[in-house]
This record gives structure tokens, C-alpha cells and sequence, in this order.
DNA sequence: TTGTATGCGTTATCAA
DNA sequence: TTGATAACGCATACAA
């Protein structure tokens, strides 16, 4: 037989269990037992053996070939939000990604980033998720009501979604109206009245929920919604700049303001500098998610908190379980907290 | 045939080449090479009628099994550092990652995050790395002359290494005593001679250079460097506050402070405010990475800038490369720039 | 032009 | 207690 490998990069020939049983003069399926301590017993003297000349060799078993026929890979696939291309959404999704990672440590799993699904409207889309190579999927802020997710629910492919919600998948997320409640209620305590806001992508569910609730949060209130003070931007500083000088433009001027998220903040804390209005003594603002970033801008930024690294946590261990067969229903909702910061204070009129 | 799955959690049966065989009265080959174009050809009519039955079944390829026979997973592995656990080394590994999976994207690769390699400096910890899951793998500022990358040199295991350097393995990285240079030549320009610094930790290579580099600078400029103006810190904003406080609490204070990170520069800001120094007049600070915070902090930071975008898309593709066979060396090393903000004014002994 | 048969490295199922 | 052998799903050398 000719051995022309069409594998040029790796020179070494990889040891197989065949090579081992050669050796050790045993049957593959004895190396086999031994190596994976079971099924079947194997006498100590002969598994002993096997190791050394397993070791000897530098065997590594070939994970491939064992996930072809055992169906688990025990690797999980994580499908990123990507904007224009770019995988971050900000500092939030590296969090995300970070307690995926530590989860996934403790639980020997690993993690495939699949940075081919583009799309995710047609089953077609999915089909790099559903080749064998991984057990399950997270999704991270998915764009809601997706065929995709629809398909993966029909073939009953083990999925969960993390910041996002659908009913019939299990759903990690924040009560957005909650959160944005509280950032409401702090304004109103402080006796403001006149509240703009920096509105997120209403195609991100997070951004479309946000809106939706400061509407009502101030309605509760009995406060009125300027459109003057509602200027769209997406979750980016620079998006956070320009929304801003928008507002700061205006004839009269909020003397608070909602930002969707941290990052909107920071561009709009830009902004005010810009225009030379003072945070909180001329302007009060409030973020949303906790990021790093807010507590390295002066002033520190007061921000709702969302849980990241529990969610990251529990929708991995979530994710496991439903692999392995699991089937309650493990979606949760986690609470958000007020953290009150430096850049929030009564309104000038007040004073 | 008894078909009990174990494989509890997929529901729906996969439909296999076979399976489009048998419905579509061709054999299996002919069946794979229609679906692959080649490499042997099948007359329209025919290829036509088993795209319809592979697209009527829902049918897609088993990549593992695929891969089984090709050796080719087209999945690359990332290896990123980890500290303490935590995987991200701030803003800094984010914008690598995403630069490495826009790179993926567009070479029809997958992103594979090891998350079970905890250690390098044995042939062993490698095995995750080894066992066909991947083609090849990238490693994000390994820790030097690890024996693990001596051992992937040894089997000829394709890798690259970015934001690292070492002789036998194709490396992506900058000249760290450049981009010093180009701060401490800065503060010198301006007439800054008492001149601090809150280093980066010595077991990353970057914290390692940029400390002798620093040394270096000064001395070329026939500076004095001050041991008590020297402090450890670790790449984070933390640990830059609390070596500020330090730093800050001497009797005699430095004019100008070389951060050896962003993120240090930033928890050296909080630092200053807490002593209430004000950034430039009192004190100059320059730091290193030109991380996306350093435009969020006031005054915005001055700052050494590396090419993240340009380093990840190289050693991806270098590594591409490498997995293809070609065996040039392509390793390079980056052009630095300083980037001038507001964090930086002549000393004030010269006002 | 097409079908059969072999092998990739495992695990699992036989039979001994 | 063990060894042969059949899968897993695919690609391809060989036959026809």
C-alpha cells in the first residue's frame, strides 16, 4: 500500500490502539477497556502493560474517530451576535464568553465558536452547527423569532439561549423591564421630570425591550415621553457620541437621561463634554449592564447590573444537561440591582 | 437490528449518503461525488436528481466522519491565556479573538477555545490539542520557552504564535523596546526626567520586555531610573490602583509615569484621583495596547499602539498556511506607533 | 459512466 | 477473561 500522506503538516504518524495491541500483544478491544477503564474489566497486570506501552508510544486517542461512534464530541458550540461582522458586542460579551469558558472548564468540556453561521433565518444556515462536531449550542442574544432556533426546536437539537427568550427553548435572561424600572425610579426619586433616552437596536432583543419598558416605566409615573428626547443608537460608544450631540442640540435639554447600555453612556458622557454640560450636576445619566467600563469613566458611571457570570454559568450547566438527556425545563430569569454610582443627583431646578 | 439510540438527545435520525443512495438508486459514491463536485464527474441529470433527494431528506455531511478520512477538521484551535482562571487578558485578548474569527470567517475556518489545556509545560497537557479536533492551533501570548511548544515543534504540530516570540515556531509580535522607546523618548522631548513606572508582570513576555526595555530607554537617554518610582503590577486595573497608591505615597513623586498596559494606566487614573493629581499637569502618564478604554478615560490617554487587527489576520492565515504544508517561515514582527492624547504635557518645574 | 469494497480509529457486539 | 469483527459516515482506489 502506498502511504502518501495527504496530511503534509503533521510528520509524526500518530500511534492507534491497533499499534498498542501490537505491542502489548493483546486485542484492540482489550486496549480499549483498559484504556478507558471499562466497560469490561481488565486484569491489572495486563492493563498495566497496555499503559506503558500506550505511554511509550506517546498514544493520544483520536477523539474523531471516538465521537463518530460514541455521538458526543463533549464540545459545545457557541454562536455569537455578531454586528457588521465584528463578533463583541462590547465588554458584555467577552463576560459572557469568559463564564461560557470557565463553566465549560470545570464541566470538561470545550468550545467551538462556529464563525460561519452568518444567517440564521433558514435551517440551511444551521447546518455547520449540526455536523457532528458539537453536542449543543448557546446562543448568545439571539435576533428573536428566528427560523433557525424554530428548526433546532423541531429536530430537537440541544440548545440554550442566553440573553434571549422563546418559549419552547430553555432561555437564560434579565427582566429588561424590571431593570429599566429601576433605573426610572431612581430618576423620579431624585425628583426628575424631564428624562430623555439613548435607545438600543430595536432588532436586538435587548435593545427593543429596553425602549419598550422606559415608555412604560414613565407612564407609570405619570411623567411625559418627549420625542425630542428619544434618539435611537445602536450598543457602540461612537453611536452613544452622536445620539448624544443630537440631544445635547436640542433647544431645551433633559436633565436626565436613560442609556440602553454602558456603552452608549460612554459615548454620550463624550458628548456632554463636548458640550461642556457637567455629569450629574447639569445632567443625570444611568446605564445598563455593569461593564468595566463604568467605573473607569469619571464619573463613575450608575448602572443596572445583570448577573453575567451566573448566567453564563447556569445556561452552560443548563446546556450539558439537556445533552444528556435531561428534559425539564431549566430556563431562568435573573434579577437585575441598581448600582448607584457617581453620576446621578438631584435635578439643578432643585436646587 | 435493535436502534436504540444512545444518543438521547437528538430525536430525529440523520439521514446519511446512503440513505440518499438507496432513494435516489445510485450507489454511494456516486452520491459523494455528485454532492463534492468531483473529484470525478456525474452527469447533470443524474447530480440533479441526488441534490433533490439530499435536500428533500434534509441531508448534511457528517464533518466528523469526514474528517476521520481526510484528516482535515477545518477547525483551528485558539489557545488563550488564561490568568487565574479568567480567560481574558482584558480588552486586549478581545480584539485578537475577533480579529481571529473575522479572519476564520473569510477562510472558512472554525474557532476551536481549548479550555482543558490549563497548563503547557508538558507533552501531556498538549493531548487536547493533538486528538484531530483540530488542524492547528494559535497561541495568544504564551508564556516563554514552554515545553509544550517545544514538543509541537518536535512532531510538527502546525502552530503559530501571536503576541509571542520563539525562534523554531512562526511568531507574530512587536518590538516591545520599540514601542518603549517611543514613550520614554516622548516624556524625555518634553523635558520629563523623573521618570516612574508601574511595570507589567515578568512571567508574560510583554510585561517582561516592556520592563528591560524601559531600563534600556533611560539609560540611553542618561536617565537615572529611581527604584522606589519602580512598581510591580499585574496587567489589570486593579492591580494598576493599587500600585498607584504606592507609587503616589512616596515622598518625592515622578513627573511622568510609563504604564506597561492600558488597563494598568487606567486603575493608575483612579489612583490619581484619589491623591488628587491631576493628569497632565501634575503627573504625565503614557500607556501601552491603545485599548478601546483609553479613549473613555479623561484625558484620554496617550498611548503605544500595536496592530491587533493586522497581527490576528496574519497569524491566522500564516497558520492556514502552515496547516496547507507550505513551509516558508512567516513569521513577523509589528510596527508600534505612538499614539498622542492628553494624558501627557512637560513637567510643571518648566511652567 | 458507475458500482463495490476498503479504510480512517474508535467503541460495541458478538462468540469463544 | 479475551479475541475477532461489525459498526459509525464518509471518501476513494479499484473493478466493471
Amino acid at each position: 500500500m502506498r502511504n502518501v500522506s495527504r496530511n503534509v503538516s503533521q510528520s509524526t504518524k500518530m500511534a492507534t490502539i491497533k499499534d498498542i495491541a501490537r505491542e502489548a500483544k493483546v486485542s484492540v478491544s482489550t486496549v480499549s477497556y483498559a484504556l478507558n477503564d471499562g466497560p469490561r474489566s481488565v486484569p491489572d497486570e495486563v492493563k498495566q502493560r497496555i499503559l506503558d506501552v500506550a505511554s511509550r508510544l506517546h498514544y493520544r486517542p483520536n477523539r474523531v474517530a471516538r465521537s463518530l461512534i460514541t455521538r458526543r464530541s463533549h464540545v459545545l458550540g457557541v454562536v455569537p451576535t455578531r454586528i457588521e461582522r465584528d463578533m463583541i458586542i462590547g465588554p458584555y460579551f467577552v463576560s459572557m464568553l469568559n463564564g461560557i469558558v470557565n463553566a465549560c472548564e470545570d464541566l470538561h468540556q470545550d468550545v467551538l465558536l462556529l464563525t460561519q453561521l452568518s444567517t440564521m433565518d433558514s435551517k440551511e444556515a444551521l447546518y455547520p452547527l449540526l455536523d457532528g462536531r458539537c453536542d449543543g449550542a448557546i446562543f448568545i442574544a439571539p435576533s428573536h423569532d428566528s427560523e433557525g432556533i424554530h428548526y433546532l426546536q423541531e429536530i430537537g437539537f440541544p440548545h440554550v439561549l442566553v440573553i434571549g427568550r422563546d418559549e419552547r427553548s430553555t432561555s437564560f435572561d434579565i427582566d429588561n423591564s424590571v431593570g429599566v424600572r429601576l433605573a426610572v425610579d431612581h430618576f423620579a426619586g431624585l425628583g426628575h421630570t424631564k428624562i430623555g433616552m439613548l435607545m438600543g437596536p430595536e432588532e436586538l432583543i435587548d435593545g427593543y425591550e429596553r425602549n419598550q419598558s422606559f415608555l412604560e416605566s414613565m407612564r407609570s409615573h405619570g411623567l411625559t415621553v418627549q420625542e425630542k428626547w428619544m434618539i435611537r443608537a445602536s450598543f457602540h460608544p461612537d453611536s452613544g457620541l452622536e445620539a448624544g450631540r443630537v440631544l445635547l442640540s436640542r433647544k431645551e435639554r433633559p436633565t436626565a437621561v436613560f442609556c440602553a447600555n454602558d456603552e452608549v453612556a460612554t459615548g454620550f458622557y463624550k458628548a456632554c463634554k463636548e458640550f461642556k454640560v457637567r455629569i450629574p450636576e447639569d445632567i443625570s445619566v444611568i446605564g445598563f449592564d455593569n461593564a468595566p467600563t463604568s467605573t473607569m469613566v469619571e464619573p463613575n458611571l450608575t448602572t443596572v447590573k445583570q448577573p453575567i457570570d451566573q448566567m453564563s454559568r447556569h445556561a452552560t450547566e443548563a446546556l450539558v444537561s439537556l445533552i444528556e438527556g435531561k428534559t425539564e425545563t431549566l430556563s431562568r430569569r435573573f434579577i437585575t440591582a441598581l448600582v448607584e454610582r457617581q453620576s446621578t443627583a438631584r435635578p439643578m431646578e432643585d436646587k
